[in-house]
DNA sequence: TGTACATCAGTGAACGCGCGTTCACTGATGTAC
DNA sequence: TGTACATCAGTGAACGCGCGTTCACTGATGTAC
């Protein structure tokens, strides 16, 4: 085998351009439009190939759709991993996060599109998908949070509640977002501004939760 | 015309219930699949009606799905009756409208799963109906919310933070309801719960709000 | 290095199917006198 | 009340279209010797 030597070899450098350009093609009409309407010949025709040679590469849309389920998830890990950085760097927590999650929405506004329509759309494998996923950004943030206010005496199930509220807000956010990119970016800050708010208001009640 | 005098007529009240059953049919197919997947022929067989006829009642399965929005909307807006009944006379507003929210999921899954899924879904009609009755239901709480703080300086500005932070903890438990709706119903007290606390939490931050 | 064979990404014809939509129609219900 | 005509919800045949999938194939790349 050549590959060992010097390396994916010629061939399948090619295989995987292709793959790549399927999955391209995939997320930009998906922008648009729900994953269930989006046609294999379609994606096909879009990425250059005859539509038999689909099956080269994906035994269907629909393991398809799970495979970008999975390449869009990448710039929410990104944002996950950013967020820890600022963390320990800087004092406020929210505000870092919050920018990072407005620059992530603005760089990959197709991925996460593609995530928050498909969250509920009507492909079953991928809704699981996405579902797996956020249950783990939940749980990491529920993790963060138990570091945070240790010493509170907070239950694992009270944690747990605080940072699925905060994931909704995000994702609330996140969608809000998406709506106005079609339109006027100028509202940008105030959403941010807002989320950040939204935020902030959680981690006060936080800070009163059963000391009250 | 005998329409007048005795009422609707035999023609206009069968139209009426063929109507009826081409809306109930789609808002049954709805709930495993997205409106987008779903065709007009499917819609007209399970209605017991020849695809034509399907044109008697709606210009396409688009105008359908408006049409769905609003007949779905009731179950909500009864939602936000009940609960500002039920806030003047007894004294804890967040457990009584969590209550009402758990029991009108439990009664109109399906309405529920419609909004929920086609919220984000393909056809851009019916998210933009979608996205109107929302921002009314938030606009209105905002309204009760200045009520409930009256005196506490907040700008309007913040009441609608708050308020679409409620909308959004709100809908976060709704979708989740409906997610176990399928599995275990056991489950719908603790995540009732949850919910409850999670108004309690931001409603514990709103008095700490500014004054802090 | 050169040759003979194997692999496999992409081709192109063909299939049967369900789709949305058209059209002329039927026959029960409604209206006018 | 009885009759003649109008309305219109639902019928059924027909259309052209894009779909997913099958199949035998081609020819460049990879492998063995």
């Amino acid at each position: 085998m050549t590959e060992h030597a010097s390396g994916p070899g010629v061939r399948a450098e090619r295989k995987e351009r292709t793959r790549q350009k399927l999955l391209d093609a995939t997320l930009h009409l998906v922008t648009t439009r729900s994953l269930a309407s989006v046609s294999l010949r379609e994606v096909a025709r879009d990425a250059g190939i005859v539509p038999t040679a689909f099956y080269r590469h994906f035994d269907s849309m629909d393991a398809l759709g799970v495979e970008l389920v999975d390449e869009c998830m990448r710039p929410l890990r990104q944002m996950t991993r950013d967020a820890r950085r600022g963390t320990s760097n800087r004092g406020d927590i929210i505000a870092g996060t919050v920018a990072i999650l407005g620059r992530q929405v603005r760089e990959h506004p197709a991925q996460f599109q593609f995530l928050t329509r498909e969250r509920y759309g009507g492909v079953a494998a991928v809704r699981r998908a996405i579902a797996m996923e956020l249950r783990l950004f939940t749980s990491e943030l529920t993790v963060d949070l138990a570091r945070l206010t240790a010493g509170a005496d907070w239950s694992s199930e009270d944690l747990e509640m605080a940072a699925d509220l905060m994931v909704a807000a995000m994702l609330n956010t996140v969608l809000q977002l998406l709506e106005l990119d079609r339109r006027h970016r100028e509202d940008e800050q105030r959403l941010l501004s807002a989320s950040e708010r939204q935020l902030r208001l959680i981690a006060l009640g936080m800070t009163s939760w059963r000391s009250s």
